[in-house]
DNA sequence: TCGTTGCAAAGTGTTGACACATACCGCCGG
DNA sequence: CCGGCGGTATGTGTCAACACTTTGCAACGA
């Protein structure tokens, strides 16, 4: 059975996602709960829960706010992604079996050929998604969540916004492989530089185009 | 201004730390309201944000229970916090500034002193917190929040129940020392390493102590 | 003109009652 | 004697109304 405030906050999430709430945007209880014909109640636990997860910010009395990130934050999101990406891609060459690695050589590969063949057609890119099966192969549930749940939504939000910096693409097509043979070499330690540094790349790329467009958006 | 549920949520925190609520205890929302005088309303935010920091486990409609972590689940804690905490060792030995390395050392040392003239004295141990400190100077509010909120929730959860592991100050005390000293000579990735290593001794004798607990009361 | 003070409007926090799902328990059939 | 089956009892989910706080505005005084 899902609850009311379950629907509200994938809604809702979603709302988001979808650029109906810019950041910075306020989110009002009433009138989402209007909008979804229920009542309040559903509703602040389904905020307190986007709250919970990072995604909106809010303090008692004040209208809860979708976040907007400043770049030392994105940097702090980053470097935690790091540390846990890193940690998880470790444990992942020590856990995982042969098979899964064999399963997970031929994906990936299945993805590069599709992506190939995608390539100059619009649409969303055909991302299986490299780095979620990484951390689910760690074997760690609660980094696992971090890094799926809390984490991932604000990238989400904010690689959204960026247009998903597509030149890179091919660059850490070659960076995942990379990984993979560390990972099917079973070492753990190599898996770990390898993720951080690739994830600190994309941290850099990211962080670029954002200042760009900051520029562009505020030349006051 | 602080609302009900805060104050709620952080009474029942306290509760469950008191040993009011053991692991795998139920929390009922009526009585928890009835026994602040309050009405169910803030009762469910507060134990919503408990669940939000994994404390307190829930699914729709079933009764919400204090976790109760199996060794499995321990060990990935401990894994997620040698991962966060060695990157926020990392991250301040770049960013302390020299004063507040001086100001550390003077204030470990002072607590080395406290500690000595306290032994064998009951009451709680006068513990500066090496950690918090470091994790602090990160200058990485989300690690920071993640550490010094949800994982530090929990971790006191079970070293409450261990008996806080006292022989093992001395060997830590000097622990902290090493990595301290990494830190003023400002290289990270050495500090990094000694921050993992030292998570990771502690987390042995958390589980050598909690198998022991466990075998002498389940002797089924 | 500008800063201050008081009021009104909007929005969040809290409440108690009602709707719904789950769990415990005695009953019945096998 | 045991396992499936309703019914009740407990507890969570939802609702609509009320209380409190914040905020924006507007009149007032310096």
């Amino acid at each position: 059975m899902t609850t009311l405030s379950d629907k509200l906050f994938t809604s809702t999430l979603n709302a988001i996602y979808a650029g109906e709430f810019a950041p910075g945007a306020e989110i009002n209880e009433a009138t989402l709960a209007a909008r979804y014909g229920v009542s309040r109640g559903p509703v602040r636990e389904a905020v307190r829960r986007l709250q919970g997860i990072g995604i909106v910010s809010r303090e008692p009395y004040m209208r809860a706010t979708v976040v907007r990130l400043t770049a030392a934050q994105v940097r702090e999101l980053f470097e935690m992604r790091e540390a846990l990406e890193g940690m998880a891609c470790r444990l992942a060459a020590r856990r995982m079996s042969d098979a899964d690695l064999d399963r997970f050589a031929f994906d990936l590969d299945a993805a590069r050929v599709r992506r190939i063949a995608a390539r100059g057609t619009r649409g969303p890119a055909p991302d299986f998604d490299f780095h979620e099966r990484v951390i689910r192969a760690s074997g760690n549930a609660r980094i696992t969540s971090a890094l799926c749940g809390d984490l991932y939504h604000l990238l989400r939000l904010y690689r959204r916004r960026s247009g998903a910096v597509r030149e890179r693409s091919d660059e850490a097509h070659a960076e995942h492989w990379q990984i993979l043979r560390a990972l099917r070499a079973r070492d753990g330690e190599l898996a770990e530089s390898l993720m951080r540094a690739h994830v600190a790349r994309a941290a850099v790329k990211l962080t670029e185009r954002l200042r760009e467009l900051d520029a562009a958006a505020v030349p006051a």
